[in-house]
DNA sequence: GTTATTGCAAACATTTTGCACCAGC
DNA sequence: GCTGGTGCAAAATGTTTGCAATAAC
């Protein structure tokens, strides 16, 4: 199971065994990541923030969503002419990347996971994950 | 045959029929991402040309890679923590991303090319294309 | 009480833009 | 000569950082 109780279980969890203080922001700001739907940028998430927690500043926000991806309850989503986004969803998944509004959505594809790459082809790199970014129309911007 | 003096006389021919002043500027600038072996910056591309053509400012140079890529000339990269790279390279491949120093290097293999995508999973999304990043270690940051 | 985090504002890196001047056609 | 491109500097955007005040433990 992954409920989001669950997560933020884990996440109280890991902060009180590795000694991070476990302050409102941070749980406000993995909460809204877990939350949202969509892949939220940081200007996203102090917006939604903001109203309950009016002295938040957005550098805590960056400094927040950094050190939750370091941890590893978060991933970044780097997406073409859009700022950093982010992503809870910890399942391996990909992307699909509409052209047009730049909204990202998850696909998961187990055919995606496992590339059939020609080791002669990777030039020496020793391969530690790979992404894949599809491109296309998402069906709000095909109806303009 | 797709060797640099074909490139560059396509580019020529197109600014002709299409209209848009060949200026040495734009030559300078394509010339440049088609020498560059790496997937340059837009800041790489000014201080390589710089030398030669001191009167050269970095906005043209910012105007002049858009428009490239614009008219598909060239292709922007994103990778992670680096700037937008260019890419004069226009047959089908994807790219090795380094995640200690940031090289990007193009891979080739056709099995990258078509991906077999499970149609019901794509939520409606038109596909126009896609792009795999495999991350790893490249030789050199390996040695270190 | 100690230590790490926060808020704030300034700095920073990258990219875009407005406008007067200039060059290609 | 007209049209669009260039250089320059300023602005906009997204993100990081230094530091004093503050809150978690």
């Amino acid at each position: 199971m992954n409920t989001l109780e669950h997560r933020l279980a884990d996440f109280c969890n890991h902060c009180r065994t590795q000694g991070f203080p476990l302050t409102p922001q941070r749980l406000a700001i993995f909460r809204a990541v877990l939350a949202s739907v969509e892949h939220p940028t940081a200007e996203d998430i102090y917006q939604s923030i903001k109203p309950q927690m009016p002295s938040l500043s957005l550098g805590t926000v960056y400094r927040t969503l950094e050190w939750l991806a370091q941890e590893r309850f978060i991933s970044r989503v780097h997406a073409p002419d859009s700022p950093i986004r982010f992503d809870a969803n910890r399942t391996p998944h990909h992307h699909l990347v509409c052209v047009s509004c730049h909204r990202v959505a998850d696909i998961e594809d187990p055919a995606l996971d496992e590339l059939p790459i020609a080791p002669e082809r990777l030039q020496g790199f020793t391969v530690t994950g790979h992404h894949v970014q599809i491109f296309g129309v998402c069906p709000a911007c095909q109806k303009r």
